[in-house]
This record gives C-alpha cells, sequence and structure tokens, in this order.
RNA sequence: GCCCUUGUAGCUCAAUUGGCAGAGCAGCUGACUCUUAAUCAGCGGGUUGUAGGUUCGAGUCCUACCGGGGGCACCA
C-alpha cells in the first residue's frame, strides 16, 4: 500500500495534508448535539422561502458536488439522508477551503438552517462545517453501487453504507431480537449465558468444531446447541430461562445455512410442547409487527405469510400419509416408499427412514406457518412421550415455505429413560449423527428433579430472512463465513 | 468432496474467428451561487484472479491452482 499507493487514494491523502495545513485534524474531534437526520428532515418547514431552526447534523457525506460557489451533498446516517448546501458567503474562510478538500465518502458534521432548496428539498445550509474523519477508500460507482456479492459480504462496511436495503435489513434484524427478548420479558423470563466450550457436544445432531485448551491439554467443542446447560438452570431453580446465542456446526454452507448462526433456546418450567406453540405465535407475530408496520401478514417471495396466531397444527402421521401416500406404521410399504425416492434403507431404523421419507416428501409442501406435531419418538432422545403412547413424543417443528423455523419439545425429565436413551442408539446412525451422546452430569442433574416443562429452539436468523422477505442466510448476517481473502 | 458457471480500471460493464485492452461513472485541471445520475472543456488511470502451456500473436484456446455464485452431497 505505502509503496504503491493507488492514484485515487493519492488523491484523497494529498486533500489530507491540505487540510492538515489548514490547522485542522482530518480524523475529527468530538462533535455534541446533533440530531439524528430523521429528526432533523422532521423540523424542516415544508414552505419555501422560510428559514427553520438551526440544527447540527452529522454523517457520510454520499453525495457531493464540488463546483461552484455553492455546493451541494447529501449526508447520511443510519436513520436517513438529509441534503447540505454550503454557500461561500455563508461560511469561513477557513471552512471554504476545508470544503474544497472534501469527498464523498468523508464523515463530515454541519450546523446550519433548516429550509427548503427552490426544488422543494429539504436542506441543510451550512453556517459551519467540520471534518469527523477523511476517507481514503474510493466508493462504489453512485448509480449501480457495489453489485458484486463476493465484494459486498467481504467489506460488508461499504455494503451497509452504500447498498440500498442492507442497513435497513440488519437493522430489523436488531429490532426482532429486541422484541422477542422484550416477549420473553412480558412472560417473566430470565435470559442466562452458558458456556459455548463444551467437552461433550450435546444436544443437537451436527458434526462439532474442535478446538484445544493448551493449559489444561484438553479439546473441546464449540456448541452446536444450547439445551443441556438451559436444562441444569432448570433444575437450579430458574422456572423460565433463555439463552439467545451463536452455535456453531461443522457443515456445509448454502442459502439456509450458515457454519455459526444464532439460535435462541427458552425453557418453561411446568410448560409443555402446547405452551411452547402459544409462546412461539407470541414471539414471531409480535416480532412480524415490530418490522412490517405492525402487520402480521408478511411478503415473502411470490407468497405471503400469514403470521397471524394460531397457526395450524398438523400431526406427523396425518402428515406422513397424506404426502408419502402410505402408512408411517406399514414398513413395507415405507421402504417401498423410500427405494422410490433414492432413499438408502439397508442397515437403517425404519424410523430413519421415515424421517428420509418425511423430508423428501413433505417438508418442502408445507407453506405454513403449521406447527408439525407429534414425531416418531426414536429420533427424540431428549423428548418425553406421550402418555400411554411410548412411540410418540411430544414434539413440534414449526415450517414456513420448508423452512424448519422452531423446534420444541416437552421436556424429558426421567433421568432413567434419559440414561438410557443416551446408551441407545439408533441403527444406521453414526454416533455423531445421533443427537443422543451420553452426558453423565446431565443425566445426574435430571436425578436431583428437573420439573415438567417445555422448551423450545428458534433459529433466528431464519426468523429474520422470514419476517424481511430475505431468500438468502447471508444477507441477514453481517459477516457470513467466506474462505479468507488472499491479499 | 462432485458438477456447472464466473473473475477485465476504484465501481458497473464492453472487447467480432485468437489480431493495437475500451466506455460510462468516479478521479485530476479549469468554468459555474438552487444542484440532486448536475453541466461544459481538457487530462490521467490496466500484472485482464495466479502459475504454466499452445500459437507469429492469448482477455479470448488448454492444464493446474485461488476466490465467488448456483446445484448435488452433507445438514436425522
Amino acid at each position: 500500500m505505502t509503496e504503491n499507493t493507488h492514484h485515487l487514494e493519492a488523491a484523497r491523502l494529498a486533500k489530507l495534508e491540505k487540510i492538515e495545513q489548514l490547522g485542522i485534524d482530518p480524523w475529527g474531534q468530538r462533535f455534541d448535539g446533533h440530531l439524528h437526520i430523521d429528526a432533523a428532515r422532521a423540523k424542516c418547514p415544508e414552505e419555501n422561502g422560510v428559514d427553520g431552526e438551526t440544527v447540527r447534523v452529522a454523517g457520510r457525506l454520499v453525495r457531493w458536488s464540488d463546483s461552484g460557489k455553492l455546493r451541494f451533498g447529501h449526508i447520511q446516517d443510519y436513520t436517513g439522508k438529509i441534503q447540505i448546501a454550503v454557500s461561500k458567503k455563508e461560511v469561513d474562510e477557513t471552512t471554504w477551503e476545508l470544503v474544497d478538500c472534501l469527498d464523498r465518502g468523508d464523515n463530515i458534521g454541519v450546523e446550519g438552517v433548516l429550509k427548503l432548496t427552490k426544488t422543494g428539498e429539504k436542506t441543510v445550509f451550512a453556517t459551519k462545517l467540520v471534518i469527523l474523519g477523511k476517507s481514503l477508500a474510493q466508493p462504489p460507482e453512485k448509480w449501480h453501487g457495489l453489485e458484486d456479492i463476493e465484494t459486498r459480504l467481504r467489506q460488508r462496511y461499504t455494503d451497509l453504507i452504500y447498498t440500498e436495503g442492507v442497513l435497513d435489513r440488519m437493522l430489523k434484524r436488531l429490532k426482532i431480537i429486541e422484541s422477542v427478548r422484550s416477549t420473553l420479558k412480558g412472560e417473566e423470563y430470565f435470559e442466562v449465558e452458558t458456556p459455548v466450550l463444551h467437552a461433550i457436544a450435546g444436544g443437537a445432531a451436527a458434526r462439532p468444531f474442535i478446538t484445544h485448551h493448551n493449559a489444561l491439554d484438553i479439546d473441546l467443542y464449540l456448541r452446536i446447541a444450547l439445551e443441556l446447560h438451559l436444562k441444569r438452570l432448570m433444575v437450579g431453580g430458574i422456572e423460565r430461562v433463555y439463552e439467545i446465542g451463536r452455535v456453531f456446526r461443522n457443515e456445509g454452507v448454502d442459502s439456509t445455512h450458515n457454519p455459526e448462526f444464532t439460535m435462541i433456546e427458552l425453557y418453561q418450567a411446568y410448560g409443555n410442547y402446547e405452551t411452547m406453540m402459544d409462546l412461539a405465535e407470541k414471539i414471531i407475530s409480535n416480532a412480524a409487527k415490530v418490522v412490517n408496520d405492525g402487520a402480521t401478514v408478511v411478503p415473502w417471495g411470490d407468497k405471503t405469510i400469514d403470521f397471524t396466531p394460531p397457526f395450524a397444527r398438523a400431526k406427523y402421521g396425518d402428515l406422513f400419509r397424506e404426502h408419502a401416500a402410505c402408512d408411517m406404521h406399514d414398513a413395507a410399504a415405507v421402504a417401498a416408499k423410500a427405494k422410490e425416492l433414492h432413499i438408502p434403507t439397508e442397515n437403517r431404523h425404519p424410523d430413519v427412514i421415515v424421517n428420509d421419507v418425511f423430508e423428501a416428501t413433505v417438508e418442502d409442501a408445507l407453506v405454513g406457518p403449521v406447527f408439525v406435531i407429534d414425531y416418531p419418538s426414536s429420533m427424540c432422545p431428549l423428548t418425553k412421550r406421550k402418555n400411554g403412547q411410548p412411540e410418540i413424543a411430544e414434539r413440534f417443528e414449526l415450517f414456513v415455505d420448508g423452512l424448519e423455523v422452531a423446534n420444541a419439545y416437552t421436556e424429558l425429565n426421567d433421568p432413567r429413560l434419559q440414561e438410557a436413551l443416551f446408551k441407545t442408539q439408533l441403527q444406521g446412525l453414526a454416533e455423531e449423527d445421533s443427537m443422543a451422546k451420553m452426558d453423565h452430569d446431565f443425566v445426574r442433574a435430571l436425578k436431583v428433579g428437573m420439573p415438567a416443562a417445555g422448551g423450545m429452539g428458534i433459529g433466528i436468523d431464519r426468523l429474520v430472512m422470514l419476517l424481511t422477505n430475505t431468500k438468502t442466510i447471508r444477507d441477514v448476517i453481517f459477516f457470513p463465513l467466506l474462505k479468507p481473502e488472499v491479499f
């Protein structure tokens, strides 16, 4: 960079030096009392020729014409954009020289009078102007902006500034998370933090990332779920508990999977999976309203999703019969259907085959939102069985347009059954593929006594996708995983 | 991991059969006190992802590698 500075950067460096020669710090100083730009816009008179208040605004210069003795530009902050006008007559000589050194991309602060231009645009007519941070990088082209996906993801900072809708969508993500917290606060939940480094990667079926602790000389796993620690806390007396946190799964990347993603898991003593359905409806419909102007019906590509409670509920077995055209308990018929779908059957537990057939035939057909309830219990080693029906687990998954958004159970709190399920691997499932990894301490905790409870996990990234009409997960994550860039 | 596709100036894109690497925007110099894709005149800007190969000649064809996108697999 130093021995081979690009000519565009060189031009900016020359201006930077000129600013220093004026005795001005090109990197800026404290600037108090600025209004957010949306607030400034709200204060601007609506009538031509009327002087409004004198205000201070600050932000990034995203349009600039450095010509003549009256110059216009737009500055932008996270609340919006407003035009500024700088007239040579209205500012002192040093400021006018500073104005000559401004480039698109610079951060500036402006004090001036709010009024409309002759063409009716809300404008701050500057009486003072300061630089709050020089930009040395050439911004993207003003009309097309940044379109190269790789550049947008690697240089998210630039993407956030110059690509229409990116910052807005990410702010919606933050508001959705705020809304989830606020809904749970209303339900008297406590938010906690539990370890990310696990000795046993339990609570879900996924390949973990492995890391190493030097001083203890032990390998550890980055967590793949939050479940087992939160249940321990319920044993400890925190009746309603949740965590919003990052989980890590060492798997492929596609439009709905990022190796690290954000989950909320929550547990409610004395509840069950029906309690969780009611809560899921509250959490999701509230969040939908926050980012869709109060509406619970939201656009989703060329479809519309109605998140107005209550959501539909359908039994796993019924959906199976409807879409796979056979009974899930009829092993021969299921095997035939599996063969038809090129799903392997050899040495695999019948319920694993059922599940594969279910995924192949049912899931994509579910537009929803729909709670799929009552799963085959063999695939649910952490879930309570239905009274008198040990082959059915009180579990639901919430599907929206084929996307799994939430997963919940009536929690298994029988330590003897839990221990037995940890010991029994499903045929045809490698241990690393199983959710049932022996965790002796967790069994010990259950022996202390966990109250009957409901619990739920929601994929926050996918929820944000659905509520912001975004089809790829990388567009709702600030910094999705990419292979390292070579400099 | 496999298949398809893609990589040219800061950005967005051209480049005919393999035949002098171009444009717009942005930048620089000058003019302009109501502009907003400002306008007008002039000027500069390239390791065509990287490394090889074929050829008189490669942005273009071939091989490998690197990055991105899409699909498959994985993700019960």
